[in-house]
DNA sequence: GCGCTTCGTCGAAGCGTTTCGACAGACGGC
DNA sequence: GCCGTCTGTCGAAACGCTTCGACGAAGCGC
């Protein structure tokens, strides 16, 4: 493995010219730079990445920071990391993966301590999230994804929950629905200040009652039979139900069955919407789901974009950047039926 | 920033001393070693990774590389990464999520020769993957995930498909089933030299002629519209088909709306396998699906085990070990109608 | 009590870069 | 023709750690 010793020495430069070649520090006659270009490709040198990071104080390594729950990541969130990768890869920089599990801080500190990362982007933010402290203490430039309660001087990029669930809503209005039951991520969820949960229901909240209807709000454990309960419990609440929003991607599949169970059919009887879904998931539903597609990859690129913005000038300014989810209509909503008013059954099976 | 002199300082000693009482290289008295912890404990002293790396010649970081394609992960290699950096991650590496494009052997070359990864975790190997000889010629140890065709001098893990072809098929058989249709993977993918199409078509080709029946296989593309096609061909292949094996887990939902679109039911008319899929997919269907279960997290895991191994001992053996899925039966599949033979209906909508 | 190991510690030499101050020479203004 | 400015290059000092050889002090057998 040449070094830039053996360069210089080939090049008859010293190490320093060898150094400003690369880097562009300093300015380099065109005909030494040839030299050293030369002296490099023939020895087929590159930098030793742990050397340049020491003497730079740069590892050019960004985090991305995540809980690792067994359940593993969603279409959604492996979209964001996707897209982190990419984006990071292409500038130049690594991107490592690490798992830290909400409450480990201890962890976190000794991460971010050991000068490795450059900066990183923090996802699955809760709202009151100790973790944005240790980072913002060991002084590592923070991109989140997602948002704590108080956004005031951090960058994040997240979903704008509520452009789009006042969309979705918009949508089914459009297509004459009132009775809209609003299926959550977990009670557990809720409480524990998970962003999307929170804001999304405020904004259904927000935008029935804009309309004048109050609004009807289920929480949903995050599996498929969770979805199946959540629709018993909306049955019990909303016999006279037409369109459901499914905030939980999960869920929505067996929200789909009991529909079904119920004897309704979708999108005929009761039309479903899938929030912050990919088209993959969607297409996998009979019928494919109208959704309100999630931004995928862009969420990943925004912030790994921004952070590299803070890595590098330091002074930036903030980044903050709401993206909403795009409306795409499948199958599985279409106009309220006409006489719908009234539950054309109220058994209460398994 | 507290360094190792500031800790030496403090506990009058000396920097190497300090060294050897963090990594235990060498003996160090009890004494002295709690007066170095103190010493660190009250600095809240962290070594610095890149400096320790450059010292020692050894990063702590491991890559995982895998192509990137703009379609993202599916849920089973999502699955081999989060295994993959939990693991590392309590191991005490990092795990740095490369992104390299098949093609990019530069790029790959110039990756392995920073010096920065002490070794790499190769993803969705083909079965004749140049990557393995520049990684080769870089001398970084590597483990696949997946196989190349000549695996005489390399360490993989990959999902057994011989056995999981062989178990679903046993599992159709004892259910009565002798007409099954086998729904692979692309026909892009079998000609690019995908190993799991490649394999699982072999397997399933030799247990079938076992059984004494003509094997019947269709390529599919991977997504919904691609298993609909699969099966409108199946049906005209094999009129009287009873049951489908679906490698393909985009297809595999495109594969049951078809099937009803036919007239078909499933269990009852049909039994659909999914082959190495995960049990949140699973669950996505109505009927939930029989599947063979991917080991998940398991196989990133033991790759990286491996490879810990390798980055360590550097003598140690191959490690090459075959996890198969396992038969997990739900909804989908069920034994054979007595009078099935002779097809219901022969018409080809759509 | 003698030399021999063994144990615990130290000092110094790297590891392969970046970066800082210095400086020689070319250049232009007046 | 002299001085001040740039340009392009060099040498050396970091960066913060690991590791090697050396060495005094014990501990041992005989």
């Amino acid at each position: 493995m040449a070094t830039m010793q053996d360069v210089a020495r080939l090049a008859r430069v010293s190490v320093s010219t060898v150094s400003y070649a690369l880097t562009g520090a300093r300015p380099i006659s065109q005909a030494t730079r040839e030299k050293v270009l030369a002296a490099m490709a023939e020895l087929d040198y590159q930098p030793n990445a742990l050397a340049r990071g020491l003497a730079s104080r740069r590892s050019r390594i960004l985090g991305l920071l995540l809980p690792l729950d067994e359940r593993g990541l969603g279409a959604t969130e492996s979209a964001f990391v996707t897209g982190a990768a990419a984006t990071a890869s292409a500038a130049g920089y690594h991107l490592v993966l690490s798992p830290v599990d909400a409450g480990d801080l201890d962890g976190l500190r000794r991460l971010a301590s050991q000068r490795m990362l450059d900066g990183v982007v923090l996802m699955e933010v809760q709202v009151d999230d100790p973790r944005v402290g240790v980072l913002r203490e060991a002084r590592v430039p923070v991109v989140l994804i997602g948002r704590t309660g108080d956004t005031a001087d951090l960058s994040y990029v997240d979903i704008d929950f509520d452009r789009t669930v006042r969309d979705a809503v918009a949508h089914l209005v459009d297509l004459g629905h009132r009775r809209i039951v609003h299926v959550n991520h977990s009670a557990a969820a809720l409480a524990g200040g998970y962003g999307p949960a929170l804001r999304s229901r405020d904004a259904f909240a927000a935008a029935m009652t804009g309309y004048g209807v109050t609004p009807v709000m289920i929480p949903a454990e995050e599996s498929a039979a969770g979805g199946r309960h959540a629709l018993t419990t909306a049955f019990g609440r909303a016999p006279d139900l037409t369109a459901v929003l499914a905030m939980n991607e999960s869920a929505v599949f067996g929200i789909l069955g009991e529909l079904t169970a119920h004897g309704r059919t979708v999108p005929d009887d009761v039309s479903v919407v899938s929030m912050v879904t990919s088209p993959q998931v969607a297409e996998l539903a009979t019928p494919a789901l109208t959704t309100m597609t999630s931004p995928g990859t862009a969420v990943g690129r925004i912030a790994i974009e921004a952070l590299l913005r803070h890595v590098r000038d330091d002074g930036t300014a903030l980044h903050q950047e709401l993206l909403p989810c795009t409306l795409e209509v499948r199958g599985s909503s279409g106009p309220v039926r006409r006489q719908a008013v009234g539950a054309p059954r109220t058994e209460h099976p398994s």
